[in-house]
DNA sequence: CCTTATTTGTACGTATGTATC
DNA sequence: TGATACATACGTACAAATAAG
């Protein structure tokens, strides 16, 4: 599995732009010595990586990136419609629940609720490309939204069915990432195969110093790479 | 493969501290309510979390809590040997190569330097408890630090052989997250199973805004999630 | 247009580890 | 235990397309 890593190595500097669209990658001898293998491994991982469009590869030529970087930035500002960098056309949603119903106790403890509170819960499906990038859950405090499922449904994003609710800005307090493999139900969810490596967040975003939403969201680390910008997440 | 993710989900919510050291879990029935399922899959996931030391159950009492969080920190200041919340020893760094050599295209790129630069190239693991916690590999220019080497080889810390060259001070300006999986060689490293999902850092640290730094890591999701503070980053 | 060097594509062979029967 | 098949990784050689002069 030594063409395993050296596939992710390579998808990962293409998406997070290290390797530019267009842009020629090293040739196969340069990049056999920098990994310190057979060309024939290198072979491997491109091919791997051709087959799944990222490169394309030229007889006599080179090595060449097709694809944009697509990554996530997570910062004080994070939202999904807005952090997709590079996506071709506006990320959208598919909502696969929607209800209102007691809170558990994480739940409780993170939106700083009193023990018999309500929360609306959002499940869905998050698109860019038409592709599936994330499947997410969000808790939000029932109390201060009311009506927000049906402002949901109509508008179609969390934004501004917030908005809506007269929550016009939020910030994103805390995020924690680990990562995961991919199950048989989310492997269907996410278009990707069971086994596969996600990345999983769970946030907390805040209005006023007042929690306002609590998610956890699971991304294929096949498409996506986040990035902890500390320059523009100020 | 249901109850892998209520494993996955339990855990994480240990790793993070949403159920903290010593306390007790809800009991399989409720937990079994919490996620649909039937209480053998729940118990499914907590044999397997019990195999692993991460909780205890006592017969007629419940589960509880085995482990510390670790959870680490990403923010300006990221430094390992400070951003392992809850680790009961001071982490250690192991060595496994220390060289000066000239870079390569990324390298350049990322550190700013001319073509025919050299760099210091320090590959190791990083452990607490320890437990090997990541395996890193950092790459610092070679002009700037005369005799960084043999600093880091007395010291065993990066920031005080860094401290030796005169860098008393660095930030963490970016950093890149990816969801990958445990190869044999990773697996030996950091001591988990092959498939294992792994987070993997890319991530690149200034002083007086020169690139000083630039480092790719591996961390054993089983052990650690990050976490991005927005409060505690500035 | 030809030559030459570069680079990918293809085809052999060898060795090793692993899974299966 | 042995036999077989398969995937991985390395080595070498050469054909075919491309780029540069």
């Amino acid at each position: 599995m030594l063409w395993r890593s050296i596939h992710d190595r390579l998808h990962e500097e293409i998406a997070t732009g290290h390797y530019k669209p267009g842009e020629k990658l090293p040739t196969e001898t340069e990049l056999a010595c920098r990994f310190g293998v057979n060309r024939h491994t290198v072979r491997h991982a491109i091919t791997e990586l051709r087959d799944h469009g990222i490169v394309y590869s030229r007889r006599g030529s080179g090595i060449f990136v097709a694809t944009k970087p697509m990554t996530y930035k997570i910062g004080r500002k994070t939202r999904f419609s807005k952090n997709l960098v590079h996506a071709q056309q506006a990320p959208t949603l598919r909502f696969l629940r929607l209800e209102t119903r007691h809170a558990d106790k994480i739940e409780l403890e993170n939106l700083a609720l009193g023990r018999t509170a309500e929360v609306h819960v959002v499940e869905g499906i998050g698109l860019s490309n038409n592709i599936p990038i994330t499947h997410f859950t969000s808790i939000f405090p029932a109390a201060p939204l009311d009506g927000f499922i049906e402002a949901l449904e109509s508008a179609g994003s969390i934004s501004t069915a917030l908005a809506a609710c007269n929550i016009l800005d939020y910030e994103r307090l805390r995020t924690e990432i680990t990562a995961v493999l991919a199950t048989p139900e989310t492997a269907i969810h996410l278009a990707c195969q069971v086994g596969d490596p996600l990345l999983r967040t769970r946030s907390l975003n805040q209005s006023n110093n007042v929690p306002i939403e609590f998610g956890t969201s699971l991304f294929s680390a096949k498409h996506i790479a986040f990035v902890v910008d500390e320059d523009s997440s100020a």
